[in-house]
DNA sequence: AGAATGTCGAAACAACTGTTTCAAAATTAT
DNA sequence: ATAATTTTGAAACAGTTGTTTCGACATTCT
């Protein structure tokens, strides 16, 4: 055959000089390959919030004669590419050299991630998560606290409440001692604590102050019978199985962002104006890039 | 519904009933699975040389309501995926108008979700990952910058990979102005930057500094032409796919934490040794709760 | 300022999609 | 053989496909 260009590369290299709706196509393409293999040009142009037209006009920039030319490109990347599974366990026969121990290791940990967001969103979770919810939208100020490698998802929640509510905390202590923020918490108030074994104490010490100021806890962690877990409104157990020495904070994440996505639902429109609003005074602080 | 027949077995189970021109489409079929998958039922008609309507007879004879549903099924097959998520949440989404609604989101939201993970490791990104760990290891200095919603991602790393490593520095602007412990920064660093769309000013300039410095970059980010991406050494694209307003960095963060396994796992004896002395000095500073 | 250029999306197009209908043909039972 | 039944493919269908066209809009240049 003659020269077979790869198309993939033809459209990254190409990306800069095209206009901006092409880029938007472009990209999408680039980012589900699979797509213009299996679904038609339209559907395609869809689900990139593109007219039809503008992927023709793609084709034709990047010296396409055809959308048919293209998707037979891809068509023929998917066939070739043998299906995963048994491209790997070809490799795996091979000589056991320390590519492939890499490989096994990151096959074994998506496994176990798989299984620990699976376990997350358990019937029983589920529920939970609803009565996290309900006690969420019913407090008066929302602190979220979460240490060492806990913090990460503390913080995600953290940052995507506070998009929308004003009455979200972090307990984080850069302002100053840790606990600072804890000052004047009190019966109408919530604290969302998130860690799992081994347990820092800071976080541990926040719950109890909590619960001594007759402040609801909502727990994220490992076990019911977790030391943040003591006496709390709502336990949220998840796992952090780990094929590495850390524990996976993974499924917490996950949780976490799922209870946005919740109260978000729950909000309704005013929940979606609120986040309007936060992004439109995001973008006067010039944070984002535009396109 | 619940049942995830296979529908290769039921049309050779089925076979022997079938009238002789169904016959003769469903062997077609069953030696050219592809063909389902990727070309039109019209045109699979033509190959099989049988009327379309022997095709739509074909198919309620073995149970299936419509082609849609049996090219999608061999459309999941190709993908290697067992049984397409993203399209059932699609179908949940469609359903929900009740009290449920809470439950069918959450229920969607565990599927892209555990999309995004697999996705995350593939093969390709799987090699990635390893190419990624080389990287670092020759890296005089690794600096990890990560910005808004990113930021979680990039915390989780840092903290995980100061625990074996005195090498690390978080860029999160905590200390002054954002990009300050940037100072120094050369042709033997690195830098980690994690971010999807919306990308954040700081973490491109970030990257562009970098780059003016001659340092390499690792990108986790979204996209093949994400800003972020431009000139790396390494892309790691991951999934974002969400149900709620946000993005989801569930798939960034469990790539963050693979990518530390691997390290360590790399790194021996010599990184464990490493580990616990980190864990013993943070004892020492009284860190943990004992049992 | 106005002209030239590039970009964009709605509409129109013929071709093709998956499906249904119906009468002819082939098979079976009587 | 004749009636009853099944099997078959052409034709018609409404909807979708990939592509082209054209006027509106925005940007850049003079």
């Amino acid at each position: 055959m003659g020269v077979q260009t790869d198309l993939r590369e033809k459209l990254i290299s190409d990306y800069a000089k095209l206009s901006p709706q092409m880029q938007k196509a472009a990209r999408y393409i680039l980012d589900h390959p699979s797509d213009v293999a299996l679904r038609s040009m339209r559907a395609l142009a869809r689900a990139a919030d593109v007219p039809p037209s503008t992927i023709t006009r793609l084709m034709s920039a990047i010296g396409v004669e055809t959308w048919q030319e293209f998707r037979d490109h891809y068509q023929n990347r998917l066939l070739d590419q043998p299906a995963s599974y048994a491209q790997r366990a070809r490799e795996t026969q091979r000589t056991e050299n320390d590519a492939n121990r890499d490989e096994h290791l990151l096959e074994s940990i998506c496994r176990t991630e798989i299984d620990n967001i699976s376990a997350a969103f358990s019937p029983e979770l589920v529920s939970r998560l609803i009565e996290a919810c309900e006690a969420i939208e019913d407090a008066r100020q929302v602190f979220i606290v979460g240490r060492g490698a806990a913090y990460p998802a503390a913080c995600q929640f953290a940052y995507a409440y506070r998009l929308f509510c004003d009455n979200g905390v972090l307990v984080d202590g850069h302002s100053g001692t840790f606990g600072d923020e804890l000052r004047g918490i009190g019966r109408r108030d919530l604290l969302i604590a998130v860690g799992a074994k081994p347990y820092i104490r800071d976080t541990v010490r926040a719950v109890e102050f909590a619960r001594s100021q007759h402040c609801l806890v909502i727990a994220l962690t490992d076990s019911d019978v977790s030391p943040i877990a003591m006496d709390a409104l709502c336990k949220l157990v998840v796992r952090d199985t780990s094929q590495s020495f850390f524990q996976s904070f993974t499924a917490a994440l996950s949780v976490m962002q799922a209870l946005v996505a919740l109260l978000v639902a729950r909000g309704g429109p005013k929940a979606l104006q609120r986040i309007a609003a936060a992004e439109e005074q995001l973008a006067v602080f010039d944070t984002y890039l535009e396109d």
